[in-house]
DNA sequence: AATCTATATTTATATATATAAATATAGTAC
DNA sequence: GTACTATATTTATATATATAAATATAGATT
């Protein structure tokens, strides 16, 4: 992973979507796009493309497992972007559309079980 | 001012321009378009363009005296907004193109007075 | 091997945005 | 009032980006 250009970095937050699958990546340390398209209730390919440009910025990595693919935040993201994530994040997940993605995740049926308790 | 969309602040910072223009202000408090002009290097219809997106954003306030317009941090941003950006800035300043700017601006001859010490 | 499921990628299109150049505004000094 | 200075806005153009639709990949199941 190359380092993160600022500009990059909030080109990246300054989308909704993306912002959206990063609050519930830090809410959640680890979903699968399945999960992301439930909670978000948009299309699956919408959801692939703003994964695929977290991943190429390096906000997230991710892990095939069988059919799923997990997402996380990446693991050398240098800590204040983290910490810069955390403070937006909890001063907006009580706020919409965020709020309401956390609870439609909460209640997606037969949600596939994260690779930590795998 | 009304509220400022997640998104929309991120979008803001998302510019290079527009963020060395803000980590000249959390650095400095306070600054005019010649000063912008002359530590960015740039010309002015480019960065009076850019404080007219940070000003429609709500991130910055402006305030007239003789020929010059005062730019600094609009005083009405909520507390995280500010911390946020406050992070942010001094993870970065010590880098290019950040640290120059503030280099560039220290070295400016006849820099107008802000408006405190008016 | 055929089929199903989860996800990614490609293509086309529309929209937004940055930039540059030119021009306008408005205050100041003479 | 003319000229000068600081700043803003307008216009045109090029580039980037989001979206949607279609298609591709790849693992799993039978």
């Amino acid at each position: 992973m190359t380092a993160i250009a600022p500009a990059q970095l909030f080109k990246s937050l300054s989308d909704e979507t993306r912002l959206r699958c990063l609050a519930l990546l830090l809410q959640h340390g680890e979903l699968c796009v399945c999960e992301f398209t439930h909670a978000l209730d948009l299309p699956q390919p919408k959801i692939s493309h703003h994964l695929a440009n977290l991943r190429k910025s390096g906000l997230v990595s991710d892990t095939k497992n069988g059919l799923w693919i997990y997402y996380r935040l990446h693991p050398d993201l240098p800590a204040w972007i983290t910490e810069m994530m955390i403070l937006s994040v909890n001063n907006i997940k009580h706020t919409a559309p965020f709020y309401d993605d956390d609870v439609r995740l909460q209640q997606m049926p037969d949600r596939p079980a994260n690779l930590c308790s795998a």
